[in-house]
DNA sequence: GCCTGCATGTAACGTGTTACATGATTTA
DNA sequence: TAAATCATGTAACACGTTACATGCAGGC
């Protein structure tokens, strides 16, 4: 059973316990948004797919008029789940347009480097006050989710400094060779 | 002017010297790939939509039986990549399927997070390998191509570390709440 | 003569976002 | 009563990979 990107976040967060679409969509966008993204237009799509294929079942949860299924995993979703989480690697990928501009401004002849630096470290920034306010909002869970959330919060901040640090760096002696 | 994600490696890669569409494709591989990646069903049929859109101007260069069309950008492809090259922020993606999986272990019930923060640091490890290997081909280069290459290197060899450190601290106190 | 590398291109498929449509409930 | 939030869902579009098809050139 090869399961999509949406299918192994889906999974995962109603191991954690049962869940609407709805809820699922705003715990991706607290907590795996960084690392691992998901919208609507994959989610009920995908949890349809799921359902069918036996690895989530919905129980009806409406409340009144308002409608609400909530989904949790079957014998074989957690046996999917498990199957996936032991397989090794996986998907590894990453788009940085804040990079890209920094590896075409030599070729543009503009010596912008430390200015784009000081952009890209300035989403770096960014990402550590939200992913704060995440761990604020988290506070106390003391497991492996904290891990991850730890990291985010460490490497950006590691990025910040180091694109800091190389921006003051190339201003100091900006031309050493060519 | 709104390019897309591949015609604005393109049109960078263009802007360091005209080339083939084999030979971009090449250079992505041999230093965006990491952060900016594109295959050969987008090149070619970007490099056919930014001639049309005259960013961008083709030259045969076949030699003998040997088809080969050399790019170049024109006056109007160079103000559009400036144009970019000038705005504000940009796309940052990320889908690292190693996080995901250390962010589930604890729903799972299992005690294997450092066995994940080691996975995830092999990969980096790998990462580095590669880069370094990059970065002997390029030697000297000495321009912005190089600060982003480096970036690559050390923050792979942070995350290395940082897992490693991780791993070691979990296996120590095991649960130090829950 | 065969394999590797250069070179171009497309068709099928899967993935994913955005915008829209709809409607109920809660809160200010 | 208006706005925000809960809640579900789809259609159109954009993006991107993989696999395939084709053929030349150079080295062994």
């Amino acid at each position: 059973m090869e399961l999509s990107a949406t299918a192994k976040a889906i999974l995962g967060i109603l191991a954690m316990g049962p869940r609407s679409g709805y809820e699922i969509k705003q715990l991706v966008d607290r907590s795996t948004r960084f690392f691992w993204a998901a919208s609507y237009g994959q989610i009920y799509p995908e949890l349809k797919r799921l359902t069918e294929a036996g690895l989530v079942k919905g129980r009806d949860a409406s409340t009144g008029g308002r409608q609400r299924t909530v989904h949790e995993l079957t014998g074989a979703g957690e046996a999917a789940l498990r199957e996936w989480h032991g397989s090794p690697a996986g998907v590894y990928e990453l788009r940085d347009e804040g990079l890209l501009k920094i590896f075409f401004a030599a070729a543009l002849g503009e010596a912008r480097t430390p200015e784009l630096l000081r952009q890209r470290r300035e989403h770096s920034d960014e990402v550590v006050t939200q992913l704060r306010r995440v761990e604020e909002a988290l506070e106390g869970a003391s497991d492996s989710t904290c891990t991850v959330l730890r990291f985010g919060i460490e490497m950006n901040e590691w990025i910040a400094d180091w694109c800091e640090r190389t921006a003051a760096e190339l201003e100091t002696k900006p031309k050493e060779k060519s």
